[in-house]
DNA sequence: ATGGGCTTCGAAATCGTTTTCGATACGATC
DNA sequence: GATCGTATCGAAAACGATTTCGAAGCCCAT
């Protein structure tokens, strides 16, 4: 089963390849005529132009890549949903590869979208990324790259997250202003920036308000910030500190664990404790009693950083450089049964 | 920032550009010592080769192309997670496109693969493809294709899917042999071949069983098998039909919804009514009372139908015609609370 | 008859690699 | 000295498109 070409529509009807392509491409210098019985044996024989020759030629490939930590996980998976949504409607196919929070890999493939000639690149970065050598071979080479989400500040590209800081003072505050007093919090891992400053969010909401942080009302998740880190530091919690009346988590999952805890043994949410999340994950309207949570733009962060991906390559085509943007989603706070 | 090519490194060596890709493939017809200094220039030039061009040439991308009906699920996030995984291994990358079931953005971008030239392609088809001749173009341009979990058996390639018949019947046969005899079953849209495979397995087991089947106790769920499907038709069962003592689901979400129904009007799990889910969604293991279910391998789908599709790959490159096969993997039950 | 303007076409270079097929040189053999 | 084998290299074609630039043909004006 042979591919036609250019060059067998030339053949087909005597004459030239360069001819075809101009008449394809319509250009004025060619005739109407040949134009039509061109236009006519390209459809005749099923042609499509080789991308890879395309591609070649001028240099670009309409394609670009996204390296993020995990596809398995509600949030991301969300991106990526707006990523290729806002990328297919543009014209661009999508590469998906995942550094499974690994340092080595992320750099190997940042690499391999090198050589694949991508024309842009969409990262948020791994929690082990403590050094960003490859981040600037990207910069150097001229291909734009935008972050979202796992962002490091000092990279001069554009980027887009949410303000998490500000958005777990509001959760914070908002369980203040409901009277609650011994707020505890779950927090994440160290590293990733946006861990920390949800817990900043935290002790200022508290400060602020007249609150006296307190250590002890802390809680590590060191197990990936999986369900089990609530269910367990929930236990501890109550043993530790029976009298704390509300918990805000770093993230929806951790708050699930929480709640399941609290429910088997009869501890009422939001009676003895409020639960506060963060994400709001699809399943926070699910569980029992329904959580109030932050709301996490996941798929707006996608297509806007797609957006703004796009654009820089486009002007990157015509050597105009482009400013970075940095944008910063609205979060918003959902109000549900558990607070 | 000039990209260094092959003709570079030959004009700073002042040889052809023929020896230095030789030397850098290590051809045996290239001196040692050249071979080192091309090597050593190849290096000090932060050479990689453009792939574009190898592309061309080797008409190969070691690239596959992904269709499914979305990313956002967690089933299909799980064989996306496979999928990357095994490619990776292999060397080649990961095109996701997403079909968001609609049958004429699947022939698009069946389309737009193979102008991409990819190496083959892995789908699993939209809920709405009910005609295949853009698979058909697949297969004529012979370009390897596996079709996963929801398959068209017509298709003559290769496939990955689970007996979802055989699944079902084993779970009510489950439920039966626990003594429950009005078992309920809310099953999934009418189209894709799964949900009415789980419908005969359920029909037929209770055949098996000596109890007659009850065209009342099914339930549709025709909101996309959503949690609300779930929720919406327990309330309407108990009211239909108080006498029932279980109920098998499609799928862990539309469980789900029933199991939240039921907490909240205070029906026993499983003393009043028991629940098997489909699927073993992670969310299974975590809502009150815990989630029995069928284990559906996610991540296995994924690896086992990449493997395959490199498979048949790699035979097509040497021009050996490969056999389909059909894969058909495990499923397992997983024993909870709800029953 | 000469020159200018216009339309229409195609030769050829180019993108960066891969690979075939000689060409050359040198040493060994008879 | 003629022949052969071997080691080493490079010219050139090829992949399939794009694009520049010049050529050819024709008409019209001078």
């Amino acid at each position: 089963m042979k591919v036609t070409t250019l060059k067998d529509i030339a053949n087909e009807l005597g004459i030239s390849v360069a001819t075809v392509s101009k008449a394809l491409k319509d250009y004025p210098d060619v005739n109407k005529d040949t134009k039509e019985k061109v236009l006519r044996t390209a459809r005749k024989l099923n042609y499509s132009p080789n991308q890879l020759a395309v591609n070649l030629r001028t240099k670009q490939t309409k394609t670009i890549g996204v390296i993020i930590p995990t596809t398995v996980h509600h949030f991301f998976s969300k991106v990526i949903d707006g990523i290729i949504e806002e990328a297919e409607k543009k014209g661009y196919l999508v590469i998906i590869l995942q550094s499974s929070e690994k340092l080595f890999l992320e750099k190997l493939q940042i690499n391999l979208l090198i050589d694949k000639r991508v024309d842009g690149i969409l990262m948020s970065l791994s929690n082990k990324t403590n050094e960003f050598v490859h981040l600037k071979k990207v910069l150097s080479r001229n291909i734009p790259l935008v972050l979202f989400d796992k962002i490091e500040p000092s990279i001069p590209c554009s980027k887009v997250r949410i303000d998490d800081k500000k958005a777990a003072y509001e959760a914070v505050s908002y369980l203040i202003s409901k009277g609650y007093k011994k707020i505890s919090h779950f927090r994440g891992d160290l590293n990733p920036k946006i861990s920390n400053d949800r817990f900043e969010g935290y002790k200022e909401a508290l400060e602020d308000h007249g609150i006296t942080y307190d250590a002890s009302l802390v809680y590590l998740c060191n197990n990936n910030t999986d369900f089990e880190d609530g269910y367990n530091n929930a236990k501890k919690l109550i043993q530790e500190n029976p009298e704390v009346d509300s918990i805000f988590t770093i993230t929806d999952l951790v708050a699930i664990g929480a709640i399941k805890y609290f429910n088997e043994n009869n501890i009422k949410i939001p009676n003895d404790v409020a639960v506060f999340g963060f994400s709001n994950w699809f399943m926070s309207s699910v569980v029992s009693p329904t959580l109030t949570t932050v709301h996490q733009p996941a798929h707006q962060m996608g297509v806007v950083a797609t957006e703004i991906l796009l654009n820089e390559i486009e002007l990157n085509k015509e050597n105009i450089p482009s400013l970075h943007k940095e944008v910063i989603l609205p979060t918003k706070l959902i109000f549900r049964e558990s607070c």
